[in-house]
DNA sequence: ATGAAAGCGCTAACAT
DNA sequence: ATGTTAGCGCTTTCAT
């Protein structure tokens, strides 16, 4: 009997003496391939052992080239599709990276930093899609109330905010984590498991991820403001967030450096950045102030047309009156009346970083020491913020003609 | 002998006479639990069999509940996680849902309709993590050149443009597709494989898909215009794109019929979406045209501030000269000077209903016929596109102001 | 150069 | 009520 036959007459497990014919009485198990081609059909149609189709299909061993081209051939003619389970399960890798953001409320990603999440996250995507990597998309476990470290599935607990935990049902190779939290218990409990896991965003020093990426905040903030003041600001205003994040905080810090430095009056209103209404109000406190600052730099992506509108409000030309910068990643600034200038924190830059350095951790043989990275940010210079050498004489904006 | 003894005296495959005690001589294979707790190890520390350890972790089975707590207890003191590979191969179910839209470019996304696909990813994600689903991000295929249906790893062929055939390593329970195209091989491959797959968008009839949703575009922009016309508008422009998807091509017919039950003589321009800078220039080409229109509907999310660009150049009001509307998710119109009527496809409904069908389609077992699902779309009204009761006489099209 | 066989960790059918 | 056992489909070691 020649493999094929054998392979051909079905299962034959062992030597085991069961049934009369080595053949199962019925078939058990869920996963039975749904009248699709296995692993061993294919072999039994090209003539080989199973051993030379994954040879063959994978590139591995050494056999000739006609062996090889033949079992390709009928493996595609079968329509034979590799079980990634029964991969995964075998060599311990998944080939898929999860990502995770921390959240407010009950939807799976941040509403705030929407386009630079967005944006993060397809250069990631794209990136990891380049090294065979596939993202699949986590939820962030509700900070409020108790969870247990081995999650819901060990425990039993009742289904969480998004129901059964997703967490547990799925092999992953390692994860990216957003803007990590030192209260998230996944995280605490996948960096404890070995789990490769790369931030963006640094973490808390009780999180000892693989590596992390984040933006020079503390710089950017400086140089913007420095970039305000050359051009003719005497008094900057600050419209920041009440939410206790890194980004928030480390931001709103460097501004309070920076007027200490120079000798300016902090002049600032905070709003809850994650209320979709909030920002209008606080930009209309900020210019309603007695002491109206002549240059704001709004934190979050919104800040830039609710300034302008408020400044509208108030009657204030910008950037003759009132110059404006806020942080976004939003084309849309480009052809607002006027542009308004913006602060790049480059997520594309980011995303790519992420998911490259996690891919290096989980296929580096030596786990290096932590890798911190820091990316640039870019300040895009627009009409909003540049007074000098615009002002007086140039006179109105000049009618269309074909530009 | 108890069978939590045996357990704990290691592997005991069968009575099959080999080493002369049933322990592995060297362990095998990659996926060896790395140094956690495995099933067996739980059974044994609980002093059950793994049976039970399933059944008691897994709410199945008729246990007592002392078992239950105990076992549960037993495996969270262990660190116990199961693994979702072996869960997966023995189930044949993922809890995995395959994510892909057809790209312009290199780009896993879409850059056009960012927004859109951001939003509508975004609920989809949540409907499905609610339901025990996640979320896996997979590419379209590059359409330009020829992929064979069986794909790289079957055929060897090289890696495509984002590496290794992502494809091929992730086991699927459905997957949901953003435009489809029938063009796409890969989704052609999909359908004929059984695996369920819905699609947002019409698909063509060659595509045998478990279900779509879509927007009723057609209805959509005829109200749109009639809410124009309603408004006072005598001439309506359109601002449209060179691609051949379906939503461009139906809008674009939906239009055309519209000028015709209305007898205006259709006054649009056409350029490349994907360009950034195209739509700016098309802005502008429409708004220089001799018959230029008092009224403009834009397909894309950028037409909105291109348009109030453009007009601004030419010194056209909004809404007295030029109303205006777009297709766009951004909130930032409502804050625009003035605020710009917007029409929203309801992206977040769509990625709610495509992951609620998918799902029923994996866990139904009835197979019903192909569910058609078309989601309504709303009409932001702002100022942009309301004259009545604003300007003091509306008058005829007056004569450009800037010619 | 090719094949046989041992499992990866888990679930479910079948005993007891 | 609990235990035994046969695989899910694949990769890999070892033998030929």
């Amino acid at each position: 009997m020649t493999a094929a036959e054998k392979h051909q007459a079905g299962r034959n497990p062992a030597a085991v003496p069961q049934p009369p014919v080595g053949r199962c009485p019925q078939p058990r198990g869920g996963g039975r391939l749904n009248g699709r081609a296995g692993i061993r059909d294919v072999a039994a149609a090209a003539g080989v052992s199973i051993t030379t189709v994954s040879d063959a299909l994978n590139g591995k061993g050494r056999l000739p080239d006609t062996t090889r081209s033949h079992v390709r051939e009928v493996a595609e003619r079968l329509g034979y599709r590799p079980s990634a389970a029964a991969r995964t399960l075998r060599t311990g890798k998944s080939g898929l990276i999860g990502l995770t953001v921390t959240t407010y409320g009950e939807e799976p990603f941040t509403f705030t930093e929407f386009a630079y999440f967005a944006e993060m996250a397809r250069a990631a995507t794209s990136a990891a899609l380049a090294r065979g990597y596939a993202l699949v998309i986590l939820p962030a476990p509700a900070l409020r109330g108790h969870t247990t470290p081995a999650g819901n599935a060990a425990t039993g607990a009742g289904p969480g905010p998004y129901g059964p935990d997703v967490w547990a049902n799925v092999a992953l190779d390692g994860t990216i984590v957003v803007d990590p939290s030192d209260q998230d218990p996944v995280v605490g409990e996948l960096v404890r498991s070995g789990l490769p896991v790369v931030s963006d965003g640094r973490p808390s020093p009780s999180l000892p991820v693989s590596a992390w990426v984040d933006n020079d905040h503390e710089a950017a903030v400086r140089s913007l403001l420095d970039h305000l003041a050359d051009n003719g600001a005497r008094r900057i205003g600050l419209l920041t967030g009440t939410s206790t994040d890194t980004y928030t905080r480390v931001s709103t810090t460097a501004y309070l450096r920076w007027c200490e430095r120079v000798g300016q009056e902090p002049v600032y209103e905070r709003y809850p950045a994650h209320d979709p209404c909030a920002g209008a109000v606080a930009a209309d406190r900020l210019l309603a102030r007695p002491d109206r600052p002549d240059a704001v730099y709004g934190l979050f992506d919104p800040c830039g047309t609710d300034l302008l509108a408020a400044a509208r409000r108030y009657g204030l030309r910008v950037p003759e009156d009132l110059m404006l910068v806020c942080c976004s990643e939003s084309a849309s600034y480009a052809t607002t009346a006027p542009p308004i200038t913006t602060l790049s924190l480059k997520p594309g830059r980011i995303g790519n970083a992420v998911a490259q350095l996690l891919i290096d951790a989980i296929e580096g043989s030596g786990p290096a020491r932590p890798v911190q990275r820091v990316m640039p940010t870019e300040l895009i210079v627009r009409t909003s913020s540049q007074r000098a050498g615009r002002s007086a004489t140039v006179g109105p904006p000049r009618a269309p003609a074909a530009d």
